[in-house]
DNA sequence: ACATATTGTGTTATCTTGTAACAAGAGATG
DNA sequence: CATCTCTTGTTACAAGATAACACAATATGT
């Protein structure tokens, strides 16, 4: 089985995002065009390509086209973390040693990181491959127990992790906050390991989205006065205002 | 910006690999065709399909038929590595406590994982996040300095982690071996890791591709005398096997 | 409030592209 | 040598895509 054609056909339809079957027709003349959509069709059951109107597209290149909007907007609310992430960005300075916590609102953080030296823990894999993209962060993941739920690391190594761990500012976006039970988690060792970082940390601040307020879930981790920044999307309700400043918590609104 | 349409527009379309465009036009009568048609154009630029003749293919669909493939294929020597893993695996028992290296070597280790209670430990968090998918597999990640280079990690907390852990199994793919230097590798807190676990475990499966055999990095991590079994590829030469037989090396050749 | 942009939508006519079905040629296999 | 299978070519037809324009609804600025 040597088709010289169907190889020459396959390095052009994987080498750019796009081919156009006239492209084809161009390039092999001495063959009809039906024959052409036949290739992409084999291609196509082969997982190379995917036929489109006109043409094919290179899967190598949707994926990788994929995985940049992936890290940026993926699930719900992107456009209003990705607003808080902004906002948050501003207290990242030279030098630091930060923890970022697992989570889309704290992976939108990445894009907003400015361009100087910093050390990030963190216990988020996802979040660390995209990070070590960026080579002005030392990227350390906190060892432990990885969840299959969320997909985050925690357990017992990671709280030995953080006990022999400086973290200047802790970027955490808990799963829901309300008054009575302050910030919440849905998951115990996470709990147990976010409240170690929130000990350590000498800047606890809480990215949360406007719809995680007023909700809580069945661990709490911390309370409104371990933490000195709140970055949210919409203004809380006067009553959580009033209570972050008896607690000293700056409120920021992302706009 | 509120579009009713649009939202359910969208949740069909991703909520399967494949939708035509005639789907729609039942589903939504109240507008016309032309407005679907926009609609998938919208979500094309947003990423999250792909317009193909009559309809549109969901992103997500696309990307995880891909990553089926992905994980087993890719790089150089694939099939070779295949068969290494393949022959390694039969090592692996009920209830053991493992630790697999960074590499595509061990990564095609996956496939080949029995569906028996596990505990695996990995510098390598690709293949954590594969190996998180297997139910049966409790995944834990060694803490420490993620290196931009191999995308593993290494340095002071994962040496620290492996101190307090107990490792049976250890699968480890060396950048090189000669007789002269044993198991090298090309850094530095790698090869202090690696022979850190060769210290702690049980027992250590060397899985080589005979292109790294006679090839000798900066650092050696361990002897030959240091480990159980080494899998490769093809026959080593008389000289290795000789060495392998005087240090009680099983040497496995995978065909 | 008004006038002006902007955006979403519908309609049509036209054109491109894809498909199905059949036929012919080239190797392979008995 | 007959037959089978596989690839390719041809044709006619159907289906789908596009462009252009028109109109309504909503936003925006004064």
């Amino acid at each position: 089985m040597n088709y010289p054609r169907k190889v020459l056909v396959r390095e052009i339809l994987v080498s750019k995002p796009f081919t156009s079957l006239k492209e084809l027709e161009e390039r092999f003349p001495e063959v009809s065009s039906m024959t052409l959509r036949r290739d992409i069709e084999f291609f196509e059951r082969q997982g190379d390509v995917i036929k489109v109107r006109g043409g094919a597209r290179s899967m190598k290149f949707i994926t990788t086209s994929m995985e940049e909007s992936f890290s940026t907007r993926s699930g719900a609310y992107t456009f209003s973390k990705q607003k808080i992430a902004q906002a948050a960005s501003v207290f990242i300075e030279s030098g630091r040693s930060l923890f970022f916590d697992s989570g889309s609102t704290v992976m939108q953080l990445i894009p907003f990181i400015p361009k100087t030296r910093l050390s990030v823990n963190t216990t988020d894999p996802n979040l660390a491959l995209e990070l070590v993209k960026k080579d002005n962060v030392m990227v350390h993941i906190v060892g432990g127990l990885l969840s299959r739920d969320n997909l985050s690391l925690s357990g017992m190594q990671s709280i030995d992790y953080i006990s022999k761990t400086n973290i200047d500012l802790a970027f955490i976006s808990p799963s829901g906050f309300s008054l009575k039970y302050g910030f919440t988690s849905g998951n115990y060792t996470e709990s147990e390991l976010k409240s170690a970082i929130v000990k350590k940390a000498g800047c606890v601040i809480m990215m949360i989205h406007s719809s995680k307020i007023g909700k809580s879930l069945p661990y709490t981790f911390c309370e409104l006065g371990n933490v000195q920044k709140l970055v949210t999307d919409q203004m809380p309700d006067s009553e959580i205002l009033d209570a972050c400043r008896r607690c000293g918590v700056e409120v920021i609104v992302a706009k």
